[in-house]
RNA sequence: GCACCGGUGGUCUAAUGGUAAGACAUUGGCCUUCCAAGCCAAUUAUCUGGGUUCGAUUCCCAGCCGGUGCACCA
């Protein structure tokens, strides 16, 4: 399929057969909002369980469920109030959209121009001079448009208590760190998931669900003590990945890196072990749920990329129509995000550390007798009592003296010793209070979803006939399996065929049942929804040796057995966990020649 | 948000200043039919608003939606 192609042919499909559409079409439409079909909620569903299953359950995880929509103070503590908010300045000559703040801060000595009111924004772009750096135009008067990328929305009645639809599901998880500790025992490390919609008001959504504003994230965020916990890479040293990474991106002849987790670990390719763990488990889901790992990379970010917080950032890339589209990130946030919500929030973000052995301390302590300074200083006491505390601190020796001087608010005091009642105590600790470190692997299950769609579009030819299918991975398709009486005028083919379909969904199987036209039109029809097996119900199946056996087809070869009724879940489930192929299939039943 | 291109049944296309053609799909019927078979019949469309005009799907303007490029992507 040549470039440029894949994307148009899939967004015929998906409108076609139910995968997913623009919506409020009957409307107009909305730009950056899109609608899943039967075929395609599914599917997303199928990927979002997959990945529970691996990244919550087999990683013994803590999913969570937190609300869309989160007040205005913990988006302050983000960052995402200053962050995401853009001042736009727009050239009446060529058109083109600048920020605002970039251009003042590259002219002048601001270095904070995000600071500036969109009004003193534009006045500093007059009184500066400034001029457009794409054609030249000067650009004093225009106006400033402050844009923010998050939804803004008023909380009850009035507009009192802002809210902002989250921009992400990870400040859920963060916000919530102080109860999901206590759940989690106190103890480190442990990983929180949060499967949810997340919003961007995007300026210019684009391709399709690759960039919407509405859109689903599978978050983890991996809790550690930087100190203490190391990654186990044993299970994940020999995955083979294909890493892109900053440096050969910058090189002139830079190249792709074939290696192993435990090697790029090693050498240092990946700085931080934890990172080279959850690529390794990545680079093995992606390649169990459908993803063409020949179209798949690992992307490093450049310096200037990543946030300042973050010491590494890769993110999981795959190739539609020729262009690398990002489907995951993997970023070491150190402990910037708990750090921010401890100071801005009320709760405790930090988790206590037991040493191995507790510590013996000697502190010089103060125990000041209020008594003494309440009468004395009045007000003042409660500081009086503070300064000592922290002379104490500082300056133990101080006390040798008979009388300690202190500076409260510039005011020189003295107080007798005794009042302090100064000592020097030994003390056990038995431990710390740290912020954990986080480790945050980040999925887009839209651009996911759209990835194993384009990968698994094929073409081909039957006996003469061009067909399209999806050859999705058994343990995603959105149908598992078709169900057909080969003809629908003959009553004893219908009873059989309905048995089957009854029995196959009573065992947890999504079954279409189809007795309408030709016998290829139904199998067409399946193939170009991905559906991997098609049970045919015919007449050689009713009497003789092969009373009561069915013919199962799979999808991307049309290759075809007969096998009894009583046989058909077993296999079935075989082949969608991926624990049998159809080749074992053929290799134990009769091949029906076509 | 800007620029360019586009918007006709469910889908893909055609045509037109005088209400729209075809293919595929869909539905019903015939047919004991294993890979989009055939025959008969049926259903379904000019993105929205304004303007020009006797008359606009067609021409003009604006908007919306989509594609591409720019910018943006914390």
């Amino acid at each position: 399929m040549s470039e440029g192609d894949e994307s148009a042919a899939l967004t015929e499909l998906a409108k076609r057969r139910g995968f997913f559409f623009g919506s409020s079409e009957a409307y107009g439409g909305v730009g950056g909002f899109y609608t899943y079909g039967p075929q395609g909620a599914a599917l997303k569903s199928n990927v979002e369980e997959a990945w529970r299953e691996r990244f919550a359950v087999q990683e013994g995880n803590l999913e969570i469920e937190a609300p869309t929509i989160m007040p205005e103070p913990v988006f302050e503590a983000s960052g995402h109030l200053d962050g995401f908010d853009d001042m736009l300045v727009e050239c009446a000559e060529c058109g083109e959209s600048h920020r605002a703040d970039h251009l003042i801060e590259d002219n002048s000595e601001l270095e904070d121009a995000e600071t500036l009111s969109p009004e003193e924004a534009a006045e500093k772009i007059a009184d500066l001079g400034l001029v457009c750096p794409t054609c030249g135009a000067d650009l004093a008067g225009q106006s400033v448009e402050d844009f923010n990328l998050m939804f803004e929305t008023n909380i009850g009645p009035g507009s009192s208590t802002p809210g902002y639809l989250r921009p992400e599901t990870a400040q859920g998880i963060f916000v919530e760190f102080p109860r999901i500790k206590e759940y989690a025992r106190n103890s480190l490390p442990f990983g929180v998931t949060q499967v949810g919609r997340a919003y961007r008001n995007e300026i210019s959504p684009r391709k399709s669900i690759v960039r919407t504003r509405e859109f689903t994230q599978a978050e983890l965020e991996h809790f550690i003590d930087p100190e203490r916990d190391e990654a186990d890479l044993s299970a994940v040293e020999d995955v083979e990945v294909l890493l892109y990474p900053a440096t050969e991106q910058e090189a002139d002849d830079g190249d792709y890196v074939e290696t192993t987790i435990g090697e790029a670990v090693e050498d240092g390719v990946i700085g931080n072990a934890w990172l080279g763990y959850f690529l390794g488990i990545a680079q093995e889901w992606y390649e169990t749920v459908g993803v063409d790992m020949d179209r798949f990379r690992f992307r490093q970010h450049l310096a200037g990329e990543r946030a300042h917080y973050s010491s590494d950032c890769w993110d999981a890339e795959s190739e539609v129509d020729g262009d690398w589209i990002e489907i995951a990130g993997f970023s070491y946030r150190s402990d910037y995000d708990l750090s921010k919500h401890g100071e801005y929030g009320d709760d405790d973000f930090t988790v206590f550390q037991q040493y191995d052995e507790p510590k013996t301390v000697e502190r010089a302590v103060v125990d000041p007798d209020m008594a003494t300074l309440g009468p004395e200083f009045g007000a003042q006491a409660a500081d009086v009592a503070d300064a000592l505390e922290t002379l104490a601190e500082r300056d133990p020796d101080a006390f040798d003296a008979d009388e300690v001087t202190l500076d409260i608010d510039g005011e020189e005091i003295t107080v007798d010793t005794d009042v302090a009642n100064f000592s020097v105590e030994t003390q056990t600790e038995a431990g710390e209070h740290i912020t954990p470190h986080v480790v945050e692997p980040s999925f887009g299950i839209d651009r996911t979803v759209y990835t194993l769609l384009a990968h698994a579009y094929e073409t081909d030819e039957v006996d003469g006939e061009a067909r399209s299918y999806l050859s999705l991975s058994p343990s995603v398709a959105p149908t598992n399996v078709g169900v057909f009486p080969l003809v629908s005028n003959v009553d004893e083919l219908v009873d059989l065929a309905d048995d089957v379909a009854a029995e196959l969904r009573a065992a947890g199987f999504a079954v279409v049942y189809d007795d309408s036209g030709s016998i290829g039109r139904r199998y067409r029809r399946q193939d170009e929804v991905g559906t991997p097996f098609c049970i045919t119900i015919d007449r050689d199946g009713l009497e003789g040796d092969g009373a009561n056996t069915v013919t199962i087809r799979e999808r991307d070869s049309g290759k075809q057995v007969r096998l009894p009724v009583d046989d058909l879940v077993g296999t079935l489930v075989g082949l969608r966990a991926g624990t049998a192929s159809f080749d074992d299939v053929l290799d134990e039943n009769e091949v029906v020649e076509a």
